[in-house]
DNA sequence: AGAAAGTGCTTCGAGTTCGAAGCATATGAC
DNA sequence: GTCATATGCTTCGAACTCGAAGCACTTTCT
C-alpha cells in the first residue's frame, strides 16, 4: 500500500475539489484559534459565545429553537446550553405568551457585558488570521459568496434543528 | 433588556464583522451535512473521513502527528481515532525505522476502498450546498483566497496539535 | 558520558455533542 | 369534542474532544 489510486471516483472536478479542502481546513483552523480566544477572553465556549452573540444581534430574545437554529444541530444540545448560560446568570429563561411550550430565552445585562468583552478580540483573531492574506475587494467578494452560500443554504430542504416544518 | 447595544465596542468593521459570521456560519451548516453524508455513505465521522483521505492522499503513510495535523487539536484525540481506524481495519500502525518513538500509520486497500465509496456522494453534497450558487469564476477566486489563508495559518505561530516545534 | 530539555504517543478524567425516547401543549381532521 | 399528528423542550445514554499527566526515546548542552 505505497500508492492510493483515487483516479477513477466519477464526479470529481480537482478545482472544485482543492476549493472545498481548502475552505474547510482554513475555517477549522480558524475556529480553532477563535475557540481559544473566547476561552481565554470570556470564559466561554465558542457555541456559547454565538448562542449569546445571536440573541444580542436579534433584540435579546428568542425561543430555544430559533436561538439555536445554525449554530447547535440537536434538540438536546440546546437544553445543554442553554441551562449552563443561565446557570452563569448571562441568560434568563421563561415561558412564552403565545405556546406554553415553548421557553423564551432573554439576554441579561451580563450577557450583553460579556459579548462587548470577547468582542473586540474575537475580531482580532479573524483579522490576524483570515483577513491579513486577503484585500479590501476580496473580503467584499467572500462576503458577497458567503452570503449567497448561507441563504441557499438556509432556503435548501429541511432546517437544522428543526427537522419537520419550517416557522412563519 | 431589549435592546442589547452592541455599538461602541472598540475594532469593529462591519463589513469584516459580516464576511465573517457568514463565512462561519455557511461552513458550519455545511459541515453539519457532511456529516450525514460521511455516516450514511461509508458509516465513518467526518474526522474519521478526513483522516483517511488525507492518507489516500499523500502516499498511504504517515506518522500520527503527520496524519492528524489540522484536522485534530489534540494529541490524545489522535490516539483515539487512529484506534478506531486501526479497529475497523481501515488503517495499520507500526513502528518508524527512523524514529522510535514515531507510529507509522498506513492506509489499508479497505480504507482506500471507504474514501473511494464515501467521495462522490461527499462531492455532490459540497456541490450542491457550496458551489451552486457560485459562479466559475467565484469558486476560482475563493479557492486561491482560502489557499491564501490555509498557508497563512499554517505559516503563523505554533501548529496544532504540535506546540512545540516545527519539522524540516 | 551524564543531565536537562524536547518530542511522539498513550492514558485518564471532565466536559460537550448528538440521537432516541419521553412529556406536554397545539393544531388539524373528522 | 376527540383522536391523530405535529411541535417545543427535556432527559438519558453513547460517543467524541480536549488538556493534563505520564512514559519512552532523542537531542542538546556541558
Amino acid at each position: 500500500m505505497t500508492k492510493p489510486d483515487l483516479d477513477g471516483v466519477p464526479g470529481l472536478e480537482p478545482e472544485q475539489l482543492e476549493t472545498y479542502f481548502a475552505l474547510m481546513e482554513a475555517v477549522s483552523v480558524l475556529q480553532h484559534h477563535v475557540e481559544q480566544q473566547v476561552r481565554a477572553d470570556g470564559d466561554l465556549s465558542t457555541v456559547q459565545f454565538q448562542l449569546l452573540a445571536r440573541l444580542a444581534g436579534t433584540g435579546g430574545r428568542l425561543t430555544m429553537t430559533e436561538l439555536a437554529d445554525g449554530v447547535v444541530y440537536s434538540r438536546s444540545g440546546l437544553t445543554y446550553q442553554a441551562g449552563l448560560l443561565e446557570k452563569a446568570g448571562l441568560v434568563t429563561r421563561g415561558p412564552s405568551p403565545d405556546d406554553d411550550r415553548s421557553t423564551l430565552v432573554t439576554i441579561t445585562e451580563a450577557g450583553v457585558d460579556r459579548v462587548k468583552r470577547i468582542l473586540p478580540g474575537h475580531v482580532q483573531v479573524a483579522r490576524r488570521l483570515l483577513f491579513e492574506p486577503l484585500t479590501e475587494e476580496d473580503i467584499r467578494e467572500l462576503g458577497d459568496m458567503m452570503a449567497r452560500v448561507r441563504d441557499h443554504m438556509r432556503a435548501q430542504p429541511p432546517r437544522s434543528a428543526a427537522p419537520r416544518k419550517r416557522r412563519a
